[in-house]
DNA sequence: CATGAATGAGGTTTCATTCAT
DNA sequence: GATGAATGAAACCTCATTCAT
């Protein structure tokens, strides 16, 4: 019963991982069922077995995404340590998890072709953001009572913004680099970025 | 003849706007060569006639696209005006400019899931953005020969940066609505989006 | 264990009922093992353990609806009563039998369209009509030695046409009520259908 | 020009009948698209690029019978023969014609299956049959003027009558074969029926 | 220049059925 | 007796593309 269990777990969440893996790579119309199929090692028919349609399952994988990251970001207590470290915590982070988690980004680009379909159909997303804007308002308060901080800095705003230099840096590396024809993932100017990031962040929260 | 010809430019550029309309809300696997002819109101096998397939037409679509944004660029005159001003113009140019062409965003999405494979096949794309960096440069240096503005600013990452914050907002407008549970489009949000913009670089920029 | 062997018996007499429900209502290849599953309330499984097929299921399915037919005609008791009242006896239970077993019908449409595959392969079926074709044979002969019913009438034939006068308007309710823009289920057209099918074959036995 | 929409018209046709052949033998979910694609001996695309769906196919093949036998009951003139001829031939006629298109009766049984749903969505189906109708209305008048028929007869429910006898012994012939273990589309036992018919409803119309 | 007809490959989804427990 | 997991075959339908004129 125990392993019956557990099989079915596994199976779930293989298919989860390869629709995951398939999603980010060719994007909601360009994933293949069968492609996923063959990924998970499991045949097709299991998939609309365990999730409804194409469209189930990538929303399944889109609300384990967003799960997971904000899981992460739960994990970084910016609340206890000295507000200037914590906003470069978060930079670093929000930055660290974007190049370990492409698929993050491709499926948010995904969803916002979508325009949302799938997430505006899911219950409990709208909450598990709200801890974190809690958290970025409480360490601009304390930078702010510091003495550190310039004032009146609306902490979404600021989440935006971090998330946008980092993400629009990474989603568009590829059109980006040919531009500028230079490699942007080269590790040299990742350090860079994360340099200037830093910089342009505490150039502005600080007074 | 000449007529013919007219005739001939006219179809080929009623097909590029119906396809960057349709490639725009769709993606590129998502589009449909069907529906671009029907948005056209020409026959489908036309399509094929003036560009050779779908990726081809892509291709196309996304050059006339960086063409035109590179022209409102050259029309900014930066290096004409007080530097502080220049780069509040730089943003507000930016994010007017992704505002009123969404679908600009929508191709370089589509075209970032592809890996850029389009424009790596793409003559006279990689030079065009080069006059733009040079002229934020110029504004820079300028800036800091009046005491005004910081030390050691790589133009590039200064480019992107502000290109990121505008991007990524408009971009994922979708998820971060549902997820913030506020239209962020609607036009009070827009006008602080685009505050806040601007007092970030300018905090970050400004000694 | 009487138990068991009673609770065996439910479960198997679940499915016929689930399964005859289905069957009736999409036909037998419109007909969903999965839903007769769900509407039985049992595991898919347990179908094909009680069943070998999906159509040994439709042939007990409609064995059992025979045997149920053929159990309320020999109820009727035709032989015992007045002749003209024994034929509008005959025409009205016919009636009253099809509007209150319309799955009954369906089941038939479906085996014809199979061409009787199922049933041809029954035992124990053909036997069953031949008591009624009797009890109407007795039924006009006495009919036609008190000098009330024509001569000559084939009880198959009479048998056949009153059953088609009645299964008829019943069976292309959906199509003949859509062609007329009425509705021919409704209780008053219902009411003129049976007295015009009386009069019908009342008109052509009596002399 | 004219060759290409003779083309048309004929691929759309032949793709219309090789339908309606498989429709008729294997119903509207038995039917199986590519085995009316291999029928029509075209492509199977070529079906949805008619057509537009299974379903659509379905309402077209199911007009396109009635239309068929509406023209031929046209084409009866009923109103210029004798009154009891008319009759006659108003049976005989529907007799062999469900015997000449036993698709018809499939299409029909199908379509009842479904609830009517297709000739729900049709335009122009209704006021086909009225025609019909006036002109056995006519004809039931002219026998009573010529004080040969009955009073009262309703034209709707003769009509349903006739149809009944005609189509339930045609159509469920295979399950009425079967029990009464003998071959009910035997010629001397098509000639009896047909004998059997016209004298159940002449003995009721005639006085 | 323009078009309606046609197609092969492949897409998502569904099905009856069986496996393993 | 009962069940959840798994499957191969095949269903309907869609796609970019080409043919023929």
């Amino acid at each position: 019963m125990v392993k019956l269990i557990k099989q079915e777990a596994d199976s779930k969440y293989i298919i989860l991982l390869a629709a995951q893996a398939e999603f980010a790579l060719h994007g909601l119309s360009g994933a293949r069922v069968d492609s996923i199929a063959v990924r998970a090692g499991l045949n097709k028919r299991l998939i609309y077995y365990y999730f409804r349609s194409k469209d189930q399952l990538f929303l399944e994988v889109l609300e384990h995404a967003y799960s997971e990251i904000r899981r992460a970001e739960q994990a970084l207590h910016l609340d206890q340590i000295d507000p200037v470290q914590a906003v470069r915590q978060l930079i670093t982070f929000t930055w660290d998890y974007y190049l370990d988690h492409p698929e993050f980004i491709s499926l948010l680009n995904s969803e916002n072709q979508s325009q949302a379909a799938h997430l505006k159909n899911s219950k409990n997303i709208q909450a598990s953001t709200s801890p974190l804007i809690k958290m970025i308002d409480f360490v601009l308060q304390k930078g702010r009572e510091k003495g550190l901080f310039r004032d009146g800095i609306d902490p979404i705003q600021l989440y935006i913004s971090i998330a946008g230099i980092c993400y629009f840096y990474l989603s568009n590396s590829h059109t980006l680099s040919t531009i500028f024809a230079k490699n942007l993932l080269h590790p040299k100017l990742k350090a860079q970025r994360l340099s200037h990031m830093i910089d342009l962040i505490l150039g502005y929260v600080l007074l």
